[in-house]
DNA sequence: ATTTATTACGCAACCGATTGCATTAATTTA
DNA sequence: TAAATTAATGCAATCGGTTGCGTAATAAAT
């Protein structure tokens, strides 16, 4: 009773042919507007839905753009998914989303079931550990748009979506050397990563700008930002010969982790260390004391990945094979870098 | 010089026909190993891709699992799905992701989108307003597994995973009436869906085996669960009679903002007014006082919903048609509760 | 050695559209 | 009115696999 009609059913109960209802079907501007009326009608009439998988098979596309994040259960990435979502959406375009949870092999493995599965673009937000990029060449080859967002990587003709992560850092840090922070430390990810090693340099632009001198063992931190990294932070913290009294970590998340172990330690904040997280993540304003952050753009950015991908898809605005979009970012000044004690 | 190969190539090169070299590909039993051997090193050397869009149309299913969620930027929603993606990922299966926004006609539209697009199974969370069910019709008619998570209805013939919330609103409350609370208020959202239904009336189950009354205008709030609506609710709350001394509110984020915003106006926290939240969301531990809340396992939600539509995809554990997955909760005691002021 | 099972493979229809090209019908132009 | 355009439609190949059924080749049974 369920049986699908197909543009055949159609074509027969018309007394046309297949190829004309398909024209039909899809406003094709040879076929006459009485026909075109009788075959859409009879088409409504006998609830005839189109076959993806013939469409597909046919055009060679389907219509689908593939994602890969490091981790869906993060605030921002979902956030930035959120954007890419709404704007695919509209565009009649659906989304394959998969994890690599941040590890290379992982999403190299996903690179390549997504371009087996036919999908019509990429959108990629790199794992931690990713240090090749072998596993994009046939994206790139086979010119299907590749488009990097936040964590970035340059590769020919793919475009990128990030902030100014180096600013972002140098104007975190010298709000904190503003605030009267004498040893600063930095805590980030992975160096391999644009965000973290731009964070980190706009980090040294600061200190160097202020002919404070930068001593890698002693001013950073690389951590894997999870909560259970915290302890080894502390500990870090606790054998440094000069006491820090200014932090920057490069996630909010990891700063709240961090904050409150330090509350548990005695420390105050900001009195004794004063702290600058990333993200603007809804948690730095809930903590006790909220979190000075930079504010940054998830929403946007997933925003203007979708759009920079239809575009490109539609070749309808044909930007630059290889463009770089920079979002605005902006410094929240709150309780966690204030100079009174309240 | 990407030319894609195909099966035809593959046949002409090694003599044989399409249909020996489809079957060999697929280990097909009626194919000598030794065919079988050769049409594989071929194929690969020939570098050979098999094209998704031809199976998916002879097959006529595309190993595509589609998923409607209220929204994408939830920690709790990401992290269902983070579980569901590990499992269709692992079982072969992409997955389609799309947010209803919390609106039932971007919900009915996206379950028509995703039926067009030809997914193999559904999994869904209603969105916030859903009140009619049609949109689902379709799956059931044609057999296409329907899966509700979290956020269910009742469906023939429809698995729900869920955890048993009026239980967990039961507990909650007692928790409050067990640390001396006397004027309890239950915050929670659309009483339309399960969630929060069904935790008011544990909420209720609780006041009635303590012979406390209840009173749907005094001790019921239905707010929208936004950060911007805590405002109405503090003031709701300063214009009962009786001040409320216990809080049990339906969502830790929005209990965050709710203790904020009460810490704010000078309340303290346990010893003003107890609070339980819900979900064990990352925020329930970082804020000041941490909060006391139910441990809602997203994760293995996902994981548990991964499993059942592939089983059913797979046919393999034929689950009684209609079956009901509950998961166990566990209350977390935090400070929030705490008698002792500390 | 001949018959009977088995095993391995080929043939060709099918899945449901799309689309270049040929053809017919309707309109203009000469 | 015949010839030349133009508009509207049909034909059939194509996309790249899958699969039921038939047959040839090989192995086992008599």
């Amino acid at each position: 009773m369920d049986k699908r009609i197909t543009i055949y059913d159609l074509a027969k109960k018309l007394g046309v042919s297949a190829g004309t209802v398909s024209r039909s079907l899809n406003d094709h501007p040879s076929i006459s507007m009485k026909t075109k009326e009788r075959v859409i009608s009879m088409a409504n009439e006998l609830g005839y839905k189109t076959n993806k998988f013939a469409v597909n098979l046919s055009k060679q596309k389907s219509n689908t753009i593939g994602v890969i994040v490091p981790k869906l259960n993060s605030i921002f990435m979902s956030t930035v998914l959120a954007g890419i979502e709404k704007i695919a959406n509209e565009a009649g375009y659906n989304l394959i989303i998969s994890q690599s949870l941040e590890s290379m092999e992982k999403e190299k493995i996903n690179a390549k079931t997504l371009y087996d599965s036919g999908v019509d673009a990429l959108l990629v937000s790199l794992a931690y550990d990713t240090s090749n990029f072998d596993h994009f060449a046939h994206y790139i080859r086979n010119k299907i748009p590749l488009i990097f967002i936040d964590r970035v990587t340059n590769l020919p003709n793919c475009s990128t979506i990030i902030i100014n992560n180096r600013l972002a850092g140098f104007e975190a840090t010298e709000h904190l050397l503003a605030h009267g922070c004498k040893n600063l430390l930095y805590v980030g990810g992975n160096l391999k990563r644009n965000v973290y090693l731009d964070r980190l340099q706009g980090f040294k632009d600061a200190l160097e700008k202020h002919q404070l001198d930068f001593d890698k063992t002693t001013h950073c931190l690389v951590s894997d930002l999870k909560p259970d990294d915290v302890d080894s932070v502390i500990r870090y913290m606790e054998n440094l010969e000069n006491p820090v009294d200014g932090l920057f970590v490069a996630s909010d998340n990891f700063a709240a982790h961090i904050i409150k172990a330090l509350k548990k330690e005695n420390y105050k904040i900001p009195h004794d260390i004063k702290i600058v997280g990333f993200n603007n993540d809804p948690i730095s304003d809930l903590i006790t004391p909220t979190l000075t952050t930079i504010n940054y753009p998830g929403y946007e950015m997933g925003i203007l990945a979708g759009q920079s991908v239809i575009s490109q898809l539609n070749g309808s605005i044909n930007l630059q094979p290889a463009n770089s979009i920079t979002l605005r970012h902006k410094l929240i000044v709150r309780e966690s870098t204030l100079n009174i004690f309240f």
